[in-house]
DNA sequence: AATACTTTAGTTAAAAAATTAAAAAGATTT
DNA sequence: AAATCTTTTTAATTTTTTAACTAAAGTATT
């Protein structure tokens, strides 16, 4: 099955000429998309050719209809430079974010622009793909209430939980079945199809539109439910062989301790993660432990998520902010590895439970001081990512396309 | 100061043209250096330009005297191709190895071809330049015993232990004065210098001659003194943002364990490295435990060394043996980490430490069962390293001939 | 074993493409 | 309003590719 953009793939049966200019073309593309409107100047800067040379692309472009002019830019004295931008309908892209207890769907235009509202499908992720069909009917109806043409759409990138191999599009953990998920996606779509992992995508999300643009070597932990690692190396998402790398949640830092759903004891996420939190939060509350947090779930263990622990902490419970104090400490014990390793400029925290920042950096900071060489951990940068909700979906969009167009 | 190859340089006040020529002029010399002769079809798939074109390139750098003809390649049914290769002479690189206890120096030809004998020099490291000149003089007396003009030395790349980063050319642990020390040795030489980690240069020479040609997702383990991790990513030696990623060997592995000279108590190299199970043989030795060690080192415990224990161990000793297996087992521990942060496709071993390996891979192996996820850690490939001990050397030359011919 | 066929490599000249350099256009500053 | 600065356009020049052709070597056939 052929996929869009077939207007602008490179096959070897074509000319090394023809070959040049379409690759030329896709990264002009994927550099507006990102970037937004741009003069031909900044664009021959970053793929190298002569002004005559990015006209005559720019031109052929706006031709086919992908590209528009869009007025002038500002200049430092001297003639404005005419400003060109992908047309926002160019294509579309959808972004679909299944985490463990909902799914969201998003579709962006050609400008990186969202062009839906929050569509939000209460769904609990299971380990058979169960939830394929509801999530298929949902996006697809979104789909065509947005009336758009269906070859105009070049993929869907699906971001999940648990070890994804994008390569194969198999999910090791969650919605496995005969066929890897990916595949049966694109059945039932029609249309390319990405699976990635969760941390991943929200790395590759700070990477191009948050606190990593500018860096080339940052991890990210995402702290939700269970523990995730994005590793950018080298300005790139490294994934390792399988695209199981940052398997931070499974290291072992107990001994002899709590069973995690791993197999293995004493993981890191079995002390340190949003189900280890809940987990003592609910051991405490029936032990009758005087806290703030009875109140908020009137007295129900059951009804304690993480939030309610988050917003303990922020009304001033002691309990709560122990409890995130020495997740902290865990947590900063974990990092303190990871700097060792890969010494890198920063690590950009998310997930439900940095919103506890204030709780969680003063230990995470102490634990670094105890556990690294201070010429490594002396002047590493710790920060709460700033990138919203939408981050996830739209990190698995851009990857999306980015492979789209990477794709020979 | 400007050194060679400035011929091949490519500064923004050269026309387009002159830069992409002169651009690919350096990936044919590189390609020649790294894998030897070639046709020039090969090439071409190299640098994706047209036969007439790098036909052209290989005649003006004929004419230049870079490179030579040398007679023609098989054919599978046609036109034999004729080949081409670096000429020997056309340039030279010096490679010297910084080791705690000795100095060695080598330098290759344009086709990576050792002229020289084993040239070592017995010669402690400090913490300040002391070392500096003896290393200085022994190579230049090297040199000037080969007889090569100066200008035909592209650079000199220095490996050594320590954290060294190679951008400012400091190194933090050892040989630290006022200056830089790579800007010490630039001076003295009137060469281009690159100083580098002896664990990134072995990962490197593992990822251009040994088992990581291939791959992409490696890791590198120096087992000698101390513990040195090498990590290559996405077929790229990675280095961090100071380039001091990888200090593997001071992961915090014990609770209050033994003093490390980095400061911090328990860390892997305490309990497994060259330098631990040295300080456990001594141990053992002055308790009157009975073992082979004892005759090895005409019982005097200072005579101990690493290789005094493996071969002691490969004697039979039941107590080297039994201290073999402890180091593996944490060594494995460790690797558990590495394994689930990269999820790499081999891990390669190297170092004196390496050299026992039927006594510390089974260990390994058992440690990554027990504390890897087996989706990760069942299908990892440990070896051991086939470069020999040149291997440093090689790794650092190679690392300032690609840093000299990819500078613009 | 000779011959024709196939495959691969290298050469050449025509055609195409890209760059350079110069001129024109448009905007800002003095 | 002149001078300056920057971008865009244009035309000439240079470079590169394409494609046809020659060359050389192996394979199959007679």
């Amino acid at each position: 099955m052929n996929f869009p953009p077939v207007k602008y793939s490179s096959d070897s049966d074509m000319n090394l000429v023809e070959q040049k200019n379409n690759s030329q073309k896709r990264k002009i593309i994927k550099h507006l998309f990102l970037y937004g409107a741009m003069a031909n100047t900044d664009l021959g800067r970053f793929v190298k050719l002569s002004t005559p040379k990015i006209i005559s692309l720019l031109n052929e472009l706006k031709n086919e209809g992908m590209i528009e002019e869009l007025g002038q830019g500002s200049s430092s004295g001297g003639r404005r430079p005419n400003l060109y931008g992908n047309k926002e309908d160019a294509f579309y892209i959808v972004g679909i974010s299944i985490n463990i207890y909902q799914t969201s769907v998003a579709i962006f235009n050609a400008k990186n622009q969202k062009i839906t509202g929050d569509h939000i499908l209460p769904l609990t992720i299971t380990h058979g793909n169960s939830i394929v069909d509801p999530i298929v009917q949902f996006t697809e109806n979104i789909i065509q209430e947005k009336q758009i043409a269906r070859d105009k759409i070049w993929g869907i990138g699906i971001e999940m939980p648990g070890l994804v191999d994008s390569e194969t599009g198999i999910n090791k953990t969650y919605m496995v079945s005969k066929r890897p998920v990916a595949e049966v996606f694109r059945k039932k779509f029609g249309m390319e199809v990405l699976i990635e992992n969760d941390a991943k995508t929200r790395a590759f999300a700070e990477l191009r539109f948050g606190a990593a643009q500018s860096k080339r070597n940052v991890l990210t932990v995402h702290l939700d439910w269970g523990i995730g690692l994005g590793i950018i190396v080298n300005g790139k998402l490294y994934k390792g062989r399988d695209g199981f790398a940052g398997e931070f949640g499974h290291l072992p830092m107990v001994d002899n301790g709590i069973l995690c759903n791993c197999g293995k004891t004493g993981c890191l996420e079995t002390i340190a993660s949003g189900t280890a939190i809940v987990r003592m939060a609910k051991e405490g509350l029936k032990e009758k432990r005087s806290s703030l947090l009875g109140q908020l779930v009137d007295n129900d263990p059951e009804k304690i998520e993480i939030r309610s622990v988050v917003q303990a902490a922020n009304m001033g419970d002691q309990f709560s902010i122990s409890m995130l104090a020495n997740v902290g400490q865990w947590l900063g014990k974990g990092m303190a590895y990871l700097i060792q390793i890969f010494n890198p400029e920063s690590i950009i925290l998310g997930g439900q439970i940095s919103e506890a920042s204030q709780f969680i950096l003063p230990p995470i900071q102490q634990a670094i001081h105890i556990f690294c060489n201070p010429e490594l951990g002396n002047e590493i940068e710790i920060k709460v990512s700033e990138l919203g909700s939408q981050a996830g979906i739209q990190g698995v969009a851009a990857l999306l396309l980015e492979r789209v167009l990477d794709k020979k």
